[in-house]
DNA sequence: CAGTATATACTACAGCATGTAGTATGTCAA
DNA sequence: TTGACATACTACATGCTGTAGTATATACTG
């Protein structure tokens, strides 16, 4: 995969079209779910809910392959592509990013603000949090000796 | 402050540029500094290190109070900008519209990455966190009483 | 009062990302 | 050879940001 994969992060959109345009998501969730196509496949299956020119697809698809998230493999007379990894790993990567970018500005505020957060969405893994870190904490004493 | 400051954030980008655009950015910078500014201040300001139209600097601070994070006050023949709120204030809006964004879509992604991000921290971080996390757990625990 | 400096409003264009699609061209099979 | 299908290339719209010019109002200064 390409270096960064959350180049922009829309906080407040849903799920991976915090960082892909509407287009771009639902190609991408074409190709997770079948593992492979060609433009064809992918146009057939996004024809269905919606008017759309095949180049539109096609464009599209080659600017994903452009940034890496997909890959393209010539194959007969056309191309064959494939996500560059797995939705799941796509969004590890993504929470990976943009926590860092958030962790590495402000640390402190981001701390705050992560605590609040899961205070307020699920109290039970409060206990959990504070188990992990005390573990980590362990860890780093054992390390530092 | 208007409704949401970050509707775009990007990680890789340092400190507040990751949600301004960089002459946005510097001028937020002067805002904060100085409190409140009329254009001319900001201009002279942003001359000293660089060629830059004075329009240039009206029409982006024109645009910074349209997205609210500015005010702009009627005073002589002139405005009076003021920053909406503080940095720091700031600064928290957008860790906090950040991780809610990506532990609302993530929560388990996101919750991982992030005890694994702070693991590779520096230790000091690690015992601020976990004093915070007392904190929170205790005042949790009087509220539940 | 005339001229100069200063202020704003409005308009405009460039670059980038994304969505959208047309046209030209190549290829293969019936 | 013709038609279906593939790609490459080009292009335009929209939104955001940086950039700045022009027109116009106002106010101070001599």
């Amino acid at each position: 995969m390409q270096e960064f994969v959350a180049t922009s992060f829309k906080p407040h959109k849903n799920g991976l079209n915090q960082v892909l345009g509407d287009l771009e998501q639902d190609i991408m969730e074409v190709l997770w779910k079948r593992e492979e196509a060609i433009v064809r496949d992918v146009f057939t299956e996004l024809r269905k809910k919606r008017k759309i020119a095949y180049t539109t697809v096609m464009t599209v698809m080659g600017r994903l392959a452009n940034k890496g998230l997909l890959s393209k493999l010539p194959v007969k007379n056309t191309y064959l592509y494939k996500p560059a990894c797995t939705k799941e790993a796509f969004e590890m990567s993504v929470s990976r990013e943009v926590l860092m970018g958030v962790l590495g500005n402000y640390p402190q505020t981001a701390f705050t603000s992560f605590i609040d957060i899961i205070a307020e969405m699920e109290p039970e893994q409060m206990e959990y949090l504070s188990n992990l870190i005390e573990e980590k904490k362990g860890e780093l004493r054992k390390r530092g000796r």
